[in-house]
This record gives C-alpha cells, sequence and structure tokens, in this order.
DNA sequence: TCCTTATCGCCAACGATTGTTGAAAAACAA
DNA sequence: TTGTTTTTCAACAATCGTTGGCGATAAGGA
C-alpha cells in the first residue's frame, strides 16, 4: 500500500473525493500487519472519529482493494481480512483457535502449477494458507486473543 | 472416505444411529470429486429421498467430518465444501467464475513451513488454493456452470 | 459559488448456517 | 414385540458478515 498522502493523490485522479474519514483510514491500514477485519478497523478508526459507520469503512476498503491497493482475503476466519501488503509475494498462517493471521514471505516464491495447465485450468493465482497455533494461543499463562471461528 | 457400509457400522459403534437418509448421503458421497456444498448435496440426495430436509444433511455432513470420513473446506466461494477424499494429500484448483472446485493429487507433497516454527507458529497443516479459470469456464463456446462468489 | 459526492444513522435484506419447536417415525436393545 | 432413545421433519426465527436503501446533512473540489 502507498502512503497516506500518495492514495490521497490517487484517489483524486481516481475521480474519488478525500475525505477525513478516508484519511484517516489510510493511515489506520498504514504499516498494519494484522490483516484486520472491516470491523476491526472500524474499531481503530472509531478511537479517532467516534461517529464514522461501518458501511463508510467497508465503501473505502473496497475502494482500495479496487485500486490494488489493499488485498482483501477469505482464510476461512469467517470474515474478510484485509492486507495492505501487496508488493511481497507472501503467504499466510492462519490461527486456528483466535484466527490472527501473519505474514509469511519468500516461502515457496516459485509456486507455480504446471500439472494446472494439464487439467485445463487456467491458473492465475497461488495462495498457501499454514494453519496452526500462534504464539499467543500456544501460551500456557497468557490468555490467547479472542474469537475463534473454524472451517476445514 | 470410507464405504456406506464401513460407514454404518462407524455411525453404529460411535452410537450414532443409521438411518435411510443418512445411507442415501453416504452413498451420494461415495466417489464425488465435485466437492459439493451441503446444498449441492442436499440436492442430488432430494432426487432419491424428495422430503430430506437440509439441516439433516447439515447434520450428517457434520457428524461425517467429526469422524475424520470427509473434510469441510473454506476456499473462498462463500460456502462450505465437502471433500470425501481424506486419504491422499492434495490441494485444490479452484474456478474463480464458477466455484468449481478439482483435486490437484501429488503436489508439492514435500509442503512443509520452517519458517513458521521460527515465528513461534505451531503450524498443523497447509493447504494451497490456486485460483483461476476451470475448462468449462475458459471454453469459448460451451456455457460454463453457475454461481461466482469472489475474494482475493 | 455550485455541483457532485460522501457521510451519517438507521433499518432492512442477503445467503449460509444453526437453533428451536413439537410431532411423527424409525432404530435398536431387551 | 415391546419400549426407549434417537432421528427426522416442517416451519420458522436467529445468527453473523456484509450490502443495500433512505433522506438529510456535510463536505470536496473545479
Amino acid at each position: 500500500m502507498r502512503t497516506p498522502e500518495e492514495l490521497t493523490e490517487l484517489f483524486r485522479s481516481s475521480g474519488r473525493k478525500v475525505t477525513a474519514q478516508r484519511q484517516c483510514i489510510f493511515r489506520v491500514l498504514q504499516g498494519d500487519e494484522t490483516h484486520p477485519s472491516a470491523e476491526a478497523v472500524h474499531a481503530v478508526v472509531s478511537r479517532e472519529m467516534e461517529t464514522i459507520s461501518l458501511k463508510t469503512v467497508y465503501q473505502t476498503l473496497h475502494d482500495l482493494a479496487e485500486l490494488g491497493e489493499i488485498a482483501s482475503l477469505d482464510v476461512g476466519t469467517g470474515m474478510t481480512r484485509f492486507d495492505p501488503n501487496v508488493t511481497d509475494l507472501h503467504h499466510h498462517l492462519v490461527c486456528r483457535q483466535c484466527g490472527s493471521v501473519r505474514d509469511l514471505v519468500a516461502v515457496f516464491p516459485e509456486l507455480r502449477i504446471p500439472e494446472g495447465a494439464d487439467l485445463g485450468f487456467d491458473v492465475g493465482s497461488a495462495e498457501i494458507v499454514f494453519r496452526g497455533l500462534c504464539p499467543e494461543c500456544r501460551a500456557p499463562a497468557g490468555r490467547g486473543r479472542a474469537r475463534a471461528r473454524s472451517s476445514t
């Protein structure tokens, strides 16, 4: 994802208006590596702008995804997760307990699938999801994070 | 997945009762490689037992998954898909147009993730999802299948 | 300035899934 | 066969994440 300043520019040049709430979302996403859900983004943004609506957050996230500035992921946690890192080829570690998502950069950068062509499949992308337990959920002492939502 | 007869045995020995609708579901799943959703299973089963309810199908699929006889997958198509193949290590090709799912056996059987341990993650499973277009959706002539439901 | 767009709040709807009800049917052990 | 337990059914409501409408207000930007 680009910097908030660049995004401001990008939004303007694509006919979108730049509002305070959008810039706030830009800032919140900037450098966020937690792969937040829309609600999570909303929660953080709300601390700065109490009245911002969830709808506005969804809309802005979609705009950003449409512009290719963030990626929207479905890693089976029940909610769409947003990833500001679209420049590095990477995959994901998903905690099956708390649903936290971690990047795994430079793993299997060569991932390609010749067999796909043989099957007639026109393969566009490959995505690896590793499922397991994050450090917090493994830790015996500290309480893990919250919510779980299985699948697979 | 085991044969309907073995599943009958397994259900009995695990305290579950074996009903006509359950056996019908066993038969339908047997050899099914389409990775059907619960609704898809229900549709097929309904041809044989018009009155079977969707709830019964959901319940039986969950029982089978609990016993490890089938796998429930979330490949981002919006519905849980069920895979009777739990013996072969394999990954999946998902059509981003119609949502059809195809097995990809014996690809990256060595997939393991050392970096996971470094990050403190206790990795249990690795799943690769290849997204692209299936032969039907690529074909210019024939109409592709139905439903799409993006993500990622 | 003026037109366009975004935002708000609020509420309804979506689709997949789960839960609830009570009654009927069937499984299965004795 | 009888009796107990489980399953099924139908119908409906509720869940959760997400999207859509609405009118009104606020604000961007040329």
